[in-house]
DNA sequence: TAGATTGTTAATCGATTAACAATC
DNA sequence: TAGATTGTTAATCGATTAACAATC
C-alpha cells in the first residue's frame, strides 16, 4: 500500500497557483480545460504543467482537456485540504500580524483561530478579528480544540522555546517563519519559509543583473 | 572574465543563515569559527555547509577554521550587498504592511523608503514609520530618488498593471509577493515569493505524517 | 485521415551527498 | 606523528526538459 511515486516537492509549490486559476474557470462556468490553455494563462512550461497534471493521477481526455472540478478535487485530495486546516499563530509581531490578516491563507484551507504573545501590550487585542491570548493559554486551548498546527512567527531567539511548548501541547505540524533551524521530535513535521532566503535571491539577480550592465 | 562556476540558488538562500549566526558570533569577540562549529550551531548537513562555504572563494585554515569577518564579508559581496538596497512597496494591504514592519528586510540589507497604494483609506497614512503614497506618484519619485527595486503586495489581478508601471518607471528588480507570474522585458529581473506554496508543502508534510499514523 | 492533445519513457541538468586527498 | 580540519573530485539523487507513442 505505499505509495511508488517520489513527491515532488517543486510541483506541490505550484499547485496553488492551478488552484487559483481553476477556481476561477469554475466560477466562470468553464468544464474543461486543455494544458495548453493552462500553460498560456500561467506562463509555465509546457512539460512541467504536463507531468504536474500527471502526477495528480487523474485522466484527461484528448482533444478536451481536464474537467476543471477534476482537477480541484484531485488537487485538494493530493494536499490534504478536505479536511480542513485550523491552526494557531504564535508571535503576534510584524510578520505575525500579517499572516492574521491575508486572506490568501484561508482561500487555501487554513484558518488561524487564534494568536499567541507573552507581550502585554498586544495580549487581549484583536487584530484583524482574530484574539491575541497569553501564550501561557496555548496548551490547554491546543488540547481543548484539538489544533494541531501551529504557525511560528516569533524572533530566532526565541523560536525553540516555542517550540518545545508547542510540542508538549500535541501539536504536530509547524509553519516556522523564524531564521532558525529547529529541534523536535521525529513525529512533529516542520516546514521552514525562509524569506530572508528569498530576499538573497531577489539582491543576487539584482546583483547579476546590473554586473552585466557594466 | 565569465565566471565559471554555476550559481547555486539553494546555496544562496542559505546564506542568511550563516549571515545572522556570524553577526553573532563577530559581536561576541569571536574571530574563527570551523565548518563543525557552524554545522553544530545551525544543525545543516556537514557536506551542504563545507560546500557553502567553498563556493564563496575564500580559504579556511586547518585547525582553526575560516575567519569570521572574511566569511561575512564574503558574502555580502556575493550577494551585493556591499550597496545598499533601497526598494518601494506596492500594496499597503496586510502582507505589505508586514513587511514595512519587519525588522529583518532592513537586517538583511533591504531598506523600504516608501509605499503605495490606490486605496483613499490607505494613503497619506504612515505604517511602521513609512509613509504610504497614492500609486500614480511612484514613477516620479522613483526617478528622482534612483530607486531601482520594488516588492509587489498587491493581488494577482492588479499585479500586472503595477508590474507594467514599475517598467515604465525604470524599476530594474521585482520582488513578487502576488500569485501572479509576471510578464515582464528581460532587463528588468523578478524573484517571486511563493507563501501559498510553502503553505501547500506544509499541508502536503501535515497530510503524509497523519497518512502514516492511520 | 490529419491534427490536437494526452500520456509515458529516456536524457539532461542542477544540487546534494559521499569518498578521498591535502595540510597544518 | 596523529588528528582535526580544509579542499576537491566523483557518485547519487531529484526535478526538469526532450523525445516519442497513443488516441480521440
Amino acid at each position: 500500500m505505499e505509495s511508488k511515486r517520489t513527491h515532488n516537492l517543486q510541483m506541490i509549490r505550484r499547485l496553488p497557483l492551478y488552484v487559483k486559476l481553476l477556481r476561477k474557470l469554475h466560477s466562470e462556468g468553464i468544464e474543461y480545460i486543455s494544458t495548453t490553455a493552462l500553460i498560456n494563462e500561467l506562463k509555465l512550461e509546457t512539460m512541467l504543467v504536463r507531468k504536474d497534471l500527471a502526477g495528480l493521477g487523474i485522466a484527461g481526455r484528448q482533444k478536451i482537456g481536464y474537467k476543471v472540478n477534476e482537477l480541484l478535487s484531485a488537487i485538494d485530495a493530493y494536499l490534504g485540504w478536505d479536511k480542513d486546516g485550523e491552526a494557531f499563530l504564535i508571535g503576534a509581531g510584524a510578520l505575525g500580524s500579517a499572516l492574521m490578516g491575508y486572506e490568501q491563507l484561508e482561500e487555501f484551507g487554513l484558518k488561524i483561530v487564534a494568536a499567541f504573545d507573552v507581550d502585554d501590550s498586544k495580549v487581549g487585542k484583536e487584530i484583524h478579528g482574530k484574539m491575541v491570548l497569553h501564550f501561557s493559554k496555548l496548551p490547554n486551548l491546543a488540547k481543548r480544540m484539538g489544533i494541531k498546527a501551529a504557525i511560528v512567527t516569533v524572533p530566532a531567539e526565541s523560536a525553540q522555546k516555542v517550540a518545545d511548548v508547542l510540542v508538549l501541547a500535541g501539536i504536530k505540524g509547524i509553519w516556522n517563519f523564524s531564521t532558525k533551524e529547529l529541534n523536535l521530535p521525529p513525529k512533529v513535521i516542520c516546514h521552514n519559509e525562509n524569506i530572508a532566503g528569498g530576499l538573497a535571491v531577489f539582491f543576487f539577480k539584482l546583483k547579476q543583473m546590473n554586473g552585466e550592465e557594466s
